[in-house]
DNA sequence: GCGCCGTATGTAACCGGTTACATGCCGTGC
DNA sequence: GCACGGCATGTAACCGGTTACATACGGCGC
């Protein structure tokens, strides 16, 4: 049906080969041929058939993207940033979601062998324990892992150090004044991030010298967080003045659900959350939350593909810096204003910087 | 490098016809025969090449999806559905997203077109006016619209009544005693859906001999509402009481801008938005909205695309049900209780029917 | 006049599958 | 004994590009 480079060296009374050079611009072609060509290309219509290029050349220039879940902004935010670099690059991009299931993980990356992506980027459930990670190393194929955590094993990632995030969200709570704090995570066999930022979490509000804080798993699809919240308030003068979120949507919900409860946010208790959806800056209270470069993380990682590609031996940035932004949801402990200890316009400054 | 399906037959000691029947369960393959292949497969770890089969089969399994952005949960969730669907039938999925630009819509189409996708399944700005989608038809290319208004020209779409949406929440605000309303949409040059939205909205409040409400446009990507806000609700007495967004992050962006002007929501002013993205069921208050059944649109698309590709001549189903939710945004006009004007036992229901 | 280089173009093999067609075997029915 | 159909397998052309290699021409230096 279409017309093929045959077609076109037909029509142009050249041979397949000038047609060839004209369209990848290698070799030579003179100037009144190339235009007969160019002429032909139009005439017919002619677009050529990238299965056929990638025969040949034995690359695609695509990119698998496996990540868990694209109704969570922060991935969609960083697959828009592979998109956008990648495309620059003249790559297409495969996107897949594994649904947080370590079986549709290693699937997903079996039909991408298929496909023959050139590399891969991805978010699995464990980096350190994956059956699809294995499956790549042993095809040697190139991949890179975002927002895990890198495992022991050294595998390419790029991400932020989660653990020290967690210790950085419980030394403000302590700042703030907050003594008892909780933590209401997703499942942390899904997520080997959501578990270095409880890791780290638990490390900070140990040494502040505070109380272990309660650790409360969810189903983060489900989202139901009523039960665990009525529980963690059952008895108010125990109950925790501040809660960390293992990440915004979560953070979102909890914030809802605790209004509902007659304990609104900031006023009553204190809400973190993790990730910096976009969505976080406009609420009311604006989310308090650890921003990740999401976008960044999405073209830092196709960025290195590229390099890699390109036959450079370029290691991938592993670390990229978080941001702590101090939203309204995040206030003084003990129904104070939030000016009594917190000054807007002096923020504490980190190791990471704060952000308002 | 990879071992290739004439590897496998020399490895196995039969013929690469055999081996291809037996990959893919068409023609006679004898049980000893079989076991032989398989092992050779296995001992070898052969992945069947899916360009090498998409050449010969001029078919390459894979659909091409066209958004104007992931970071919008409701096209992220379409893809899902798109995604799962595909996955399912064996099918897989190339995604890029537009940000609203219609020449990024066309040359994506192109790309897509050379990729040799099987068919589309896309969203564009205005599907009336599209140089992408006369390319499209042109080359004969199977594909549906999502999410946009079908146009005249009787292109393929999997949508909702826009209008008729904008006009039911015209009468449903009317219902709840508010008599001056205002629209805030983002560019409709970008969004056929926002300006049908905005003339059933406009309708609506016609047929119900309302003031014709204020439209205003907003920058969607900036989303900037504080100062169409403090323009609108800059003399109080002729202010509105009730706000029609054209989206679900609008929406939220507004309530939030709202609240912080003093402004709460629903008790000055009712908000309503569009999509039925899943957070605002989560927020407090919860988001009135218009529920697209988004996922169930991708569904349907790629499974009329399936259908199509199939050989069948089916018809797309052109207009799916929409639902109104009443959430906590939309409340009676003039202060009063919601429990005066609303009676949450007994929705009002209309030609679609109301969740809450 | 000769050799050489740069430009310009063509021929044909190759990438890794699919599949039409040919071949051969065995069992069954007559 | 033979024809025929079902089963099993092999051969080779084909899909649409790329590219190594061959060919050819014109200009330049000597």
């Amino acid at each position: 049906m279409a017309a093929t480079i045959r077609d076109i060296a037909k029509e142009a009374g050249v041979s397949v080969a000038t047609v060839s050079r004209l369209i990848n611009k290698s070799g030579y072609v003179g100037a009144r041929t190339a235009a007969r060509v160019q002429d032909a290309i139009e005439r017919l219509g002619f677009r050529s058939n990238a299965i056929g290029r990638s025969l040949s050349t034995a690359k695609t220039r695509t990119f698998g993207v496996i990540v868990p879940a694209l109704s969570n902004p922060v991935f969609a935010e960083a697959v828009s940033g592979v998109t956008a670099c990648a495309r620059k690059a003249g790559y297409h991009v495969m996107i897949t979601a594994t649904n947080y299931d370590s079986a549709e993980e290693l699937a997903t990356v079996g039909t991408f062998m298929e496909q023959r992506v050139d590399a891969m980027i991805l978010t699995v459930a464990n980096a350190g324990k994956s059956p699809a990670l294995d499956l790549l190393d042993t095809a040697a194929l190139p991949y890179v892992l975002i927002y895990n955590e890198p495992p022991c094993t050294g595998r390419p990632a790029v991400t932020i150090d989660n653990a020290a995030a967690g210790a950085k969200v419980a030394e403000v709570l302590q700042d703030l004044g907050h003594r008892r704090m909780a933590m209401i995570s997703g499942r942390f066999a899904e997520s080997d991030r959501a578990s270095a930022r409880r890791d780290g979490f638990l490390a900070g509000a140990h040494s502040a010298g505070l109380a272990m804080p309660s650790v409360r798993e969810v189903d983060f699809i489900a989202l139901n967080v009523d039960a665990v919240l009525k529980d963690l308030f059952d008895d108010p003068p125990t109950a925790p003045t501040a809660l960390f979120c293992s990440n915004d949507l979560l953070a979102i919900s909890v914030i809802g659900a605790l209004d509902r409860m007659g304990l609104p946010v900031p006023q009553n208790v204190s809400v973190i959350g993790f990730d910096g959806i976009a969505i976080g800056t406009h609420l009311h209270p604006t989310l308090a939350t650890v921003i990740q470069p999401s976008r960044e993380m999405g073209e830092v990682a196709a960025q290195h593909l590229l390099h890699r590609l390109a036959g450079e031996k370029a290691t991938p940035p592993c670390r990229l810096p978080f941001t702590l932004r101090l939203g309204e949801s995040a206030g003084p402990a003990g129904n104070a204003r939030p000016a009594d200890l917190q000054d807007p316009a002096n923020p504490r400054e980190g190791d990471s910087h704060y952000d308002r």
